[in-house]
RNA sequence: GUGGGUGUAGCUCAACCGGUAGAGCGCUUGAUUGUGGUUCAAGUGGUUGGGGGUUCAAGUCCCCUCACCCACCCCA
């Protein structure tokens, strides 16, 4: 009675494959070589949590808190969240594993992996998306900042990215930011009826986040507005001051963005953007900062930290934009299959088989074609279709002669060799061809 | 959550004002027996996303539903 349905991903969600994988593998690969460089290490966490974790950590008034976590009860009762985010996951195994009587400090990590927000997908925009973060836990001074942003540009440089807008803002200290919201919220109440109906919602919750709004009207308001970054008491002051000229002293090409406020509850301080202006509408292609406050919110001691997280799924878009992306990632492709066996008769499978192994013995990636019983010149094409340059054949006659056919399909010749060394022989032909 | 757009063969798309579905690519086989990427020939392909309605007749019109895409929102 079941109707024959056909299986797809569910909504945001989706294979990747071809390209995507390997510029997902060859962004990660540069991401662990970089961070490495900067002394930090990889670490995996769960990607279930307990809910709680999230709402005190990312902020019941934030949006993610608010209406986008995968929340639901394990059979115990127990509220669980798929992690929408990395920083509190990162925050929590600091405080269950003790790092910091455990290892060096300040702390270093990184982190990569998939991450679920239930939001209305668009481009660049997915329910399960991918994240590449770092954290410095343990060090509160500003040389911090500007090392991890330093390597981070370090990483999208050894991506091929060359002119990208670095977006830098402080957002100061709780006590700033509550003399500011109120200051903003006081600025903005005579325009209340101008104001969207979200902004209107903010100006009593959270004034900070109209500032980085999009509607015209509300930007024309906010001109005149007072300045968050005038609202800074000195050591927020001073903390951005060094930042800001260390920044420019490694050469580092940054705007400071007043209207720069990130969405989760937890920054202080230091807050970035890289946006592309290649993406569309979702433009940033990562974000970060400091949450000096964030393990204390999480009942740990009073401990400082930054990171960044990074939208490898908009971060791979570009990756595959840059020209000249598509042959340099093929160029580190591992899963290269140069040869391809194909024993010719259907009691030469096992051959084939033999034959294969010992070709990847000697360090070179092959395939074999069993399907013996089509012709040989579908199989050939089929050899053709896994992008192999060579073909071995053997059958009967090479089995007569104790040799093999190797075929060479860049310029269509072939030799025979003999069967015994055949594939030290081939990986002599194969080499030199190999090196860049 | 709110808008807009799109669903026809494995893929990209076509079908005038309703008349009962077509092309390219792909795939398979062949052009003498064991030789690919070109060419030629034949073949394989679809309950037009699903359901209901109007009609003599629906891919085409109406309603519902599902999915995908884009944007708002939000953020990576």
């Amino acid at each position: 009675m079941a109707a024959k349905r056909r299986f797809q991903t569910v909504k945001g969600m989706h294979d990747l494959g071809g390209w995507m994988s390997l510029a997902f593998a060859f962004v990660e690969g540069k991401a662990r070589e970089v961070f490495s460089l900067y002394g930090y290490d990889e670490v995996r966490t769960p990607i279930v949590e307990e809910t709680e974790l999230f709402v005190r950590g990312v902020g019941e008034g934030s949006e993610i808190v608010g209406k986008q976590m995968y929340t639901f009860d394990d059979k115990k009762g127990r509220s669980l969240t798929l992690r929408p985010e990395g920083t509190a996951p990162i925050a929590r195994a600091y405080l269950q594993n003790d790092w910091p009587s455990s290892g060096p400090q300040p702390v270093k990590v990184f982190y990569m992996g998939p991450y679920f927000r239930y939001e209305r997908p668009q481009e660049g925009r997915y329910r399960q998306f991918h994240q590449i973060g770092a954290e410095l836990i343990g060090d509160p001074g500003p040389y911090s900042d500007v090392e991890l942003l330093v390597m981070l540009l370090r990483f999208l440089e050894e991506l091929g990215f060359e002119d990208l807008e670095v977006g830098l803002n402080s957002v100061g200290d709780p006590e700033c930011r509550r003399r500011y919201s109120q200051r903003l919220r006081e600025f903005l109440e005579p325009y209340r009826d101008e104001l969207g109906a979200d902004s209107r919602r903010r100006l009593e919750t959270n004034p900070l986040r109209i500032l980085d709004t999009k509607a015209p009207r509300e930007r024309e308001l906010l001109e005149g507005a007072p300045r968050l970054r005038d609202e800074l008491g000195d050591p927020a002051r001073d903390h951005f001051q060094v930042v800001c000229d260390e920044l420019d002293r490694f050469g580092v090409d940054f705007e400071i963005d007043d209207g720069l406020v990130r969405g989760l509850d937890y920054y202080t301080r230091t807050v970035f953007e890289i946006t592309s202006t290649a993406l569309g509408a979702q433009n940033a292609i990562l974000g970060g900062g400091r949450y000096d406050g964030l393990i204390a919110e999480l009942g740990g001691p009073s401990v400082p930290g930054i990171g960044f997280a990074i939208g490898q799924d908009r971060l791979v878009d570009l990756v595959l934009k840059i020209p000249g992306a598509r042959k340099r990632l093929n160029a580190e492709d591992h899963r290269r299959r140069p040869v391809c066996v194909i024993p010719i008769g259907g009691s030469y499978r096992r051959h084939g088989l033999v034959l294969a192994q010992e070709l990847r013995a000697a360090g070179i990636p092959a395939i074999c074609e069993f399907d013996s019983l089509r012709p040989l010149k579908a199989r050939l094409k089929q050899a053709a279709r896994y992008d192999c340059r060579w073909v071995v054949l053997f059958g009967e006659d090479e089995e007569k002669s104790g040799e093999v056919v190797l075929r060479d399909f860049s310029d269509r010749t072939q030799e025979t060799i003999p069967r015994d060394g055949f594939a030290a022989a081939v990986a002599a032909k194969i080499r030199p061809d190999e090196q860049p």
